[in-house]
RNA sequence: GCCCCCAUCGUCCAGCGGCCUAGGACGCCGGCCUUUCACGCCGGUAACACGGGUUCGAAUCCCGUUGGGGGUGCCA
């Protein structure tokens, strides 16, 4: 790995000069989103692999926030970034740095290559460059009509990087290995803006090498425009570059790029659906890297430990919400029942739906709830969301019957109304104070009534039904003891009415 | 169109020339446990895209084909 550069002094930037001071014999990564509203979980990926990289290397990484843009910026999308990356549990070295913020060395780079020669204006429209390739007989594209123009600058002018016509410019990629980008197919590329602002590019090539970057680790997407930022690189005189790593891109399961439209990739969904974010984190870094052991499901400080760029795999990976299921199902589990009940209280309300602030002693009840049946919801969840969907009958203070359920129970099994008599009889002699109690009076109920028809009757069921609505569900004794021997007693009459 | 990347079970990852009759995990199927549903445990299913080389020997190296994907903006 070409990792540690060896750049003379903190800055290459000559009269550039940021306050970016500091040797560069530990790597020093940055994560660069685009503010847009939200983060993706292909971001976060990237993210994390930065963030593992730094934090086993011992090195740093700060978070730069790419808005040249004009458009991107506002203190919404800002948080919009920041906040899922603290909910992940990734921390940054320093305070964000904003793009926008450094307008000034940027557009005195473009002064400078302006100056050498290695840009030009260009006032030509997408409709006249186009119009020039149909005239000359082009592929669509830009062919560096206005290199010898004169144009002069003005309102609505660009800059454009005058790039080689031959040769190649070369990507010594950490997961791809040698890629060769021959310059014929570079195009003379943007660098300011019409209205004056600095693109990308520009901005990214003066960014990392007066931030002292060492590595860069972000998504394949952005392999191609790799070559660019290495040509403005050299034009600048900035010495050696980053070392670069381009992560495999996460697709879909029909093996497209995760997409906003498509797809549900925005982080804050995930969160909404109650995955926790240390198996959120696990599921990532399981995306194009495996620990060497094969141990998958493990906590994040070995994975620390384990972390190796150079063994990221090029190939796409499929960000598959079955396997996030099973990772977040394993965590849940693994959580001690306080935990667990701070995690799952505010998914009980509503399904889908996390309450905020919910009132005091409905939380209070709710949480009980949440803490006395912890593990038997914890073997039942894969997300916290389903937590509702066994709880329900429990805390709405009614019952919703499930006629398949019903007819099963109630019309087709044996002896249901004399079940539902004797159990509702004998639980109105015990006081509801132990569960293995409440279990024997029922499970009693059967055998006796088993012994007297001479044939097998379950008891189970239709006091299941009568209780809950429905056929199946959690092991019933506890959550007895929580709906309280009063409604558990009219909940069995109102059964034994509707037979 | 042009440029670039990728290619082992359905999926994620192991394999970096002989240890591979290809390993693990998820999923799926079957069994055990269980007077519900689950959890857990045991077992099974299933892959080196194709064709040429190189080599004593290739899933592993090279070339080609096919297939998939990405890029091709005054977005990043």
């Amino acid at each position: 790995m070409t990792s540690s550069r060896k750049g003379s002094g903190p800055s290459r930037l000559g009269r550039l000069v940021g306050s970016y001071d500091r040797p560069v014999s530990l790597p020093r990564v940055r994560f660069a989103p685009a503010p847009t509203g939200f983060l993706h979980v292909g971001s976060a990926r990237t993210a994390l692999f930065n963030w593992l990289f730094a934090r086993r290397s011992g090195g740093e990484m700060v978070l730069r926030i790419e808005d040249t843009d004009a458009s991107l910026k506002t203190q919404a999308y800002v948080d919009a970034i920041v906040e899922p990356l603290r909910w992940l549990g990734l921390d940054w070295d320093g305070e964000p740095v904003f793009q926008s913020e450094r307008r000034g060395l940027h557009l005195a780079a473009i002064e400078r290559l302006l100056a050498d020669g290695r840009a030009y204006f260009c006032d030509l429209s997408r409709a006249e460059i186009e119009q020039r390739c149909e005239e000359a007989g082009l592929p669509v594209g830009y062919h560096g009509f206005s290199r010898h123009r004169d144009v002069a600058d003005g309102p609505g002018v660009v800059v454009r990087f005058r790039c080689d016509d031959d040769g190649a410019t070369v990507v010594n990629d950490i997961v791809r290995g040698r890629v060769s980008f021959g310059n014929e197919s570079l195009e003379d590329f943007v660098i300011r803006r019409g209205d004056g602002s600095p693109t990308f590019h520009l901005a990214n090539a003066v960014d990392d090498c007066d931030m002292g970057i060492s590595h860069v680790i972000r998504g394949e997407d952005l392999l191609n425009t790799t070559p660019r930022v290495l040509l403005l690189w050299e034009a600048l005189g900035f010495g050696p570059p980053p070392a670069y790593a381009h992560l495999p891109l996460l697709v879909n399961a029909k093996r497209q790029k995760l997409s906003k439209r498509r797809d549900d990739v925005a982080l804050d969904i995930y969160r909404g659906r109650g995955y926790l974010p240390e198996a959120m984190v696990n599921c990532l870094a399981l995306l194009g890297w495996g620990p060497p052991d094969e141990v998958e499901i493990r906590p994040l400080a070995e994975i620390v430990a384990l972390f190796d760029l150079e063994a990221v795999k090029p190939a796409p990976a499929f960000f598959d919400p079955v396997r996030l299921d099973h990772i977040n199902s394993t965590y849940i589990k693994a959580l001690p029942p306080e935990q667990f009940a701070d995690a799952a209280v505010p998914f009980m309300f509503q399904p889908d739906a996390p309450k905020e602030d919910p009132d005091a002693t409905e939380d209070a009840r709710v949480r009980e709830v949440a803490v006395r049946l912890a593990g038997d919801l914890q073997d039942r969840i894969d997300k916290l969301a389903d937590v509702g969907g066994w709880v329900d009958w429990i805390l709405s203070g009614e019952v919703r019957y499930d006629e398949k359920a019903w007819h099963k129970a109630m019309v087709k099994g044996r002896a249901a109304a004399d079940v539902l008599a004797m159990v509702e009889a004998r639980l109105a002699d015990d006081d509801f104070s132990s569960a293995e109690r409440l279990e024997s009076i029922v499970m009693g109920v059967g055998d006796k009534l088993s012994e007297r028809l001479g044939e097998r009757v379950r008891s189970q069921p239709p006091v299941r039904v009568a209780l809950t609505g429905r056929s199946a569900g959690l092991p019933l004794w506890e959550p007895m003891r929580l709906l309280g021997k009063s409604e558990t007693l009219s909940r069995l009459h109102a059964a034994r009415t509707r037979l």
